[in-house]
DNA sequence: CTATTTGCAAATAATTTGCAGTGCG
DNA sequence: CGCACTGCAAATTATTTGCAAATAG
């Protein structure tokens, strides 16, 4: 599995578009970082995509890499892996069960579902590891942060 | 959905008998912590955990509560929430996919599967908020990690 | 031009570690 | 009664912030 050219440069191009859109300053740092994020199949952290970035951009910093990651990801370009909360969360439940967690204020719950239990997985997974534990992970917003619309 | 006292009391029990079985000194504090974990549904942070448990055991010190916390996960009775690993991954690939994440090396990477894909939740869901991504984690030790056991 | 954005350095927040005293098995 | 466990304080690591200089549009 590899990241064609192609499909990196539909990603800088969908990137600029939504810069123009935005109205949003296309700097050679925001480029370059983008480009690298989008090039990568390893979901790498902050810290990783600022060395392959210094590589090409000696004199970038740390916190330009983690502002325009946020940014990044507020202009909906990229996501972040994980419920995206600050600290580890800790679960005591061990049944099989499942997570809301809100984007919002990072509320997370269980939900059951006999029928995300029993999912299958597809071969291409046993190229990847030996799976433990499968789990259904929503992101969505919770009832308190986005109360009844007005109509 | 709350916890029943009965549910709490069983996770104590078998806490108390993993503790016998690996030997590990079952001490007042490790009691506390793991009693409240156990009886929480919002998967509290090591924090969260810390300020509840020190209304029980003023003197205790956030290093107890995180060492502790790593030591129940080691043993198998709690669990973390998310791909646990240390900092913020991100990820570029905005079509629908799932991840593989290594508990050992936190390798992670993407799979593909249509089955998947068309995931229906379960009707509960709508109580705790409005869904926006669905994704499925597996958790496992990669190839790399755990190469060919001999028979 | 002019509002954004960047780089620097210093501040927070989360988590870990070394060490000496304490208590469980 | 010995060694694993705890509390304290200081160290690390991840991430954020204030501010003056640089730059895209």
């Amino acid at each position: 599995m590899e990241l064609s050219k192609q499909e990196i440069e539909d990603r800088v191009e969908r990137f600029k578009k939504v810069c123009r859109l935005k109205g949003a300053k296309l700097t050679h740092q925001r480029l370059v970082i983008f480009r690298e994020v989008a090039g990568s199949l390893d979901h790498p952290d902050a810290d990783r995509i600022f060395q392959r970035v210094r590589a090409q951009l000696p004199t970038i910093s740390i916190d330009t890499v983690y502002r325009t990651l946020w940014w990044l990801r507020d202009l909906g370009l990229i996501r972040t892996l994980g419920p995206s909360i600050d600290a580890t969360r800790f679960d005591a439940n061990l049944e099989r069960h499942h997570h809301f967690v809100c984007i919002q204020c990072g509320l997370t719950r269980d939900f059951l579902s006999e029928k995300l239990d029993g999912l299958e997985l597809p071969e291409s997974v046993s190229l990847i590891g030996h799976p433990q534990i499968t789990q259904v992970e929503v992101k969505g917003v919770c009832l308190n942060c986005e109360p009844e619309k007005a109509p």
